[in-house]
RNA sequence: GGAGGGAUGGCCGAGCGGUCAAAGGCAGCAGACUGUAAAUCUGCCGACGUACGUCUACGCAGGUUCGAAUCCUGCUCCCUCCA
């Protein structure tokens, strides 16, 4: 590899698959390179799962290239048939701005937007697709695909052999991703299209399109599907996903998400999640026993920095202090789900129960009761032993907090609030 | 168009008139062991009630029956074979 940013991406191991790795990477060499990627605004947030496309694009700026971020406004509306087996339930207008205002709010801190020629764009293809004409459009484009050839895509081939309908809007969605990289090479010059594996048919479609349109050779590349190494998916907990707007789920929590990484994935995440460098991270997957603890903490401190800023890392990792490493501590500042009850509240007393299932810590009060029955649910690290508990202002003797555990990793503080 | 099979809890999958809140597996939660890891072992795993209990749930809508996830009728969707 000659060009810096392929060197890194290759390293850290970004590359799963590419058109034609040598000339891109000696086009990459000469000088910087307009490059793009995709992404659907069918929630209001990414999850773990965008978060290496988000570390791809951070990686072209830093290496003087010039990164492209197209959010999907025009191709939600069709649904990506890739990788589902039946139609999703479609969009409308109003809610993909909503996805598109909330999801833009990641890419801020990660690389920076203006004008300047290094700077990142941020595009809806919304603005090109909406308007197309449909005449045109089959004339000038339909020609170059052939229904052969779309027929043969894993997308279309797995709902085709499994009986299960894909409707005409759908089968037409690689036609406008690719129209979107032609498109992308006209008015940015953009010569690259990265995206997930599960994308490689629709980038190629773009290569294709470009280089009989344009009569230019443009590239794909794509970044392998992330796996633990106990072979689950990235991202899928109990909880749900893992969100990476601080709305769905906060900044401690994300945090304690790395923390928690297997043993075996340290390595492989802060070459992926991090940008620290080659040599620290070699350092780091080197701890062997409890020692690699130290490791788990520096990825989710980088990690955490990434997406939520300095800030965040330091109110998380001080929560995560005074859960498991001090007992006792003052938590009163800790950034944990919290319910305030009133005196009133206080004086008829709150039944244990419900303070667990408001402070979302359990789903059902039953879900509590099971807890407390286990042996999992403390107040004040005290083990709970009666399902049957009341707060009252008692409760608190002479603090203003108390801490409930579910298990050793979920807290919630319960304060007293003072009328007067 | 014809013939047959199927739809069960987050997923897979048994049950085929009462003993069914529904076997078993996976996922999940808790406990033990550890290192906030993995593996392993143990317990839990619809909601509500302190509890004998009540409610909701086996595709949808009706029906038969003292009693239906289980039988009947209609509907919707899926699968397999034949044309």
């Amino acid at each position: 590899m000659k060009s810096e940013f392929l060197t890194i991406l290759n390293d850290r191991g970004f590359i799963h698959q590419a058109t034609d790795l040598e000339a891109l990477d000696a086009c990459m060499g000469e000088g910087s390179v307009a490059a793009y990627i995709g992404f659907d605004a069918t929630a209001t947030s990414f999850h773990v799962g965008s978060l290496i496309q988000i570390m791809v694009l951070y990686w072209l700026q830093k290496t003087g290239n010039h990164p492209l971020v197209l959010i999907g406004g025009g191709t939600t509306k069709i649904g990506d048939p890739t990788g589902k087996d039946e139609s999703r339930k479609l969009l409308n207008d109003n809610e993909i701005q909503e996805n598109i205002k909330s999801l833009s709010k990641v890419f801020e801190r990660a690389i920076a937007f203006g004008k300047g020629p290094k700077d990142a764009i941020l595009l809806n293809n919304a603005d090109w697709l909406d308007t197309l004409n449909y005449s045109t459009f089959l004339r000038e484009y339909g020609t170059h695909f052939t229904i052969n050839r779309m027929l043969s895509f894993e997308s279309v081939r797995l709902r085709l052999e499994r009986e299960h309908p894909m409707t005409f809007l759908e089968f037409n969605y690689m036609l406008l991703q690719a129209y979107d990289f032609l498109e992308l090479y006209k008015r940015y010059g953009c010569l690259l299209q990265i995206g997930g594996s599960d994308q490689w048919g629709n980038i190629i479609n773009g290569v294709e399109l470009v280089r009989r349109v344009a009569h230019k050779t443009v590239f794909g590349l794509t970044t392998p599907l992330i796996t633990t190494s106990s072979g689950a998916k990235m991202g899928k907990t109990s909880q749900g996903a893992i969100w990476l707007n601080a709305d769905l789920l906060s900044p401690y929590d994300y945090w304690q998400f790395w923390r928690n990484t297997e043993d075996q994935d340290v390595g492989r995440f802060l070459r992926l999640f991090t940008t620290l460098s080659l040599d620290e991270i070699k350092r780091l997957e080197a701890l062997e026993g409890a020692e690699i603890n130290e490791a788990k903490k520096i990825l989710a401190d980088a990690a955490t920095a990434f997406i939520h800023g300095e800030e965040a890392v330091k109110e998380a990792r001080a929560t995560a202090q005074k859960l498991f490493e001090s007992s006792g501590a003052n938590l009163e500042e800790a950034s944990l789900p919290t319910l305030s009850l009133s005196e009133g509240e206080l004086e008829k007393g709150m039944s244990i129960l419900d303070v667990f299932h408001r402070l979302g810590l359990t789903a059902s009060k039953g879900e509590a009761r099971r807890l407390i029955e286990a042996g999992g649910a403390r107040l004040n690290d005290v083990p709970i032993k009666d399902a049957l508990l009341t707060l009252t202002v008692a409760s608190f003797e002479s603090k203003t907090a108390l801490k409930l555990s579910a298990g050793k990793k979920r807290h919630g503080l319960v304060k007293k609030l003072t009328n007067f």
